[in-house]
DNA sequence: TGATTCGTTAACAAAATTGTTAAACAAAAA
DNA sequence: TTTTTGTTTAACAATTTTGTTAACGAATCA
């Protein structure tokens, strides 16, 4: 019994997930969600009593899952390089399962801009602060044309989530199959670190790979 | 008579532009739009038979529009360098008036898959092979480092528009008014080109400033 | 002037979507 | 076994949103 509570709330969750982050329907409704599902509506309802708190629940969730990994990467104490090249790893696999994450982030804080600014005033620190001082050592060793924390930080972001959040675009511009495109981003990895440090990417070392074994 | 036709379908379209692509309310119901251009609710009927096919008129028109500019830009022959900080400068501009208005098209297309593909199917060419020669010209001239046209595209698309349509998140986590983020987009032009090239970005010359006042 | 056309409006109708409830059902506890 | 508890379902109700229509009024033209 128990079981099967926390099976059919998990279900109705990772299908409404699929629908809003992989397939970006963001207008999905909650017929549409139960038949994806194969539950009968009127479970949502039981389960997250309101559609919109559903949403709520699933943005809280899933924005809270990948600000948790992101930290815990820029946390660490890796060189800042192959630390940056984890985080592109990271965001770009994570990206892969869910293109449109970014997107539903960014729709819901259009219509309820409250909601995003409770996540944000949880974190006392920015996370362009927590890269501050070894980027400032970059410039200063010249590895790194001068920039400020902030648009390094945009400047990765954009590189790593705008070709997931442009899926439908790009693919249909370049006439990728889900499979091309796949494989083109997990290439692509490369080609971010290049633009942000005009040279190789580095591989993993043991303490990185380590690291992204334990997100 | 005549101008007033004009006048309302106007009004109605331009209101709608305004929840769309600058409020990024994707949501925004004939009710709020008609109340937020002042009309009666029935006109957007009249003149658009349907919700969806307004959707339709004005997703098709701002695309184009901004389609074009884009083409007759990489379409010039000014030099690459110049080419591309014109692009940055143009694309930037566009987006501070209509910071969703790729949010939109991302969604359109994650609804209506076929839609898109209309628009590609129009162009013969793809705007990475505008700029191939020009490209590979500066990789061999060793001022730029390997990179395929594709992901060249694809980077400067994402250094332009991701801040603009991550506008309300970012906006909220620095904590920026409009005006503050308005600036900062403006400063972060030369952030993109320096991020792409690795050098300063180059005034516009008269040739290219007389191509951006004839957009 | 009278007829016509077009834009506008309010009221209505239809459809789609969400939310509620009572009853059926199954599993566990008494 | 009976009771209780929690899950599921279908049917219903309420709300929201879209779409339609008939009537009104103003400008245009015969």
């Amino acid at each position: 019994m128990g079981a099967d509570e926390v099976q059919t709330e998990e279900l109705i969750k990772e299908t409404a997930k699929i629908l809003f982050f992989q397939k970006g329907f963001l207008s999905a409704t909650t017929q549409q969600i139960a038949d994806e599902a194969g539950v009968n509506r009127a479970l949502i309802h039981y389960y997250f009593r309101s559609r919109k708190l559903m949403l709520d629940t699933l943005l809280e969730e899933t924005i809270q899952e990948k600000k948790d990994r992101v930290r815990s990467i820029l946390n660490t104490d890796l060189e800042f390089n192959v630390k940056i090249a984890l985080y592109i790893d990271t965001v770009v696999d994570l990206g892969l399962k869910y293109p449109y994450l970014e997107n539903f982030i960014i729709n819901e804080t259009a219509r309820y801009p409250e909601k995003f600014k409770v996540f944000c005033s949880k974190d006392r620190v920015k996370s362009s602060h927590l890269i501050r001082e070894q980027l400032e050592a970059e410039i200063k060793a010249k590895r790194l044309g001068p920039i400020s924390p902030e648009n390094f930080m945009i400047n990765l972001s954009a590189l790593c989530n705008y070709p997931l959040l442009a899926k439908g675009i790009l693919q249909t511009i370049h006439g990728m199959s889900d499979n091309e495109y796949r494989k083109f981003l997990v290439e692509r990895k490369q080609v971010i670190y290049r633009t942000l440090f005009h040279e190789e990417m580095p591989h993993l070392n043991a303490k990185a790979e380590l690291i992204k074994q334990n997100l």
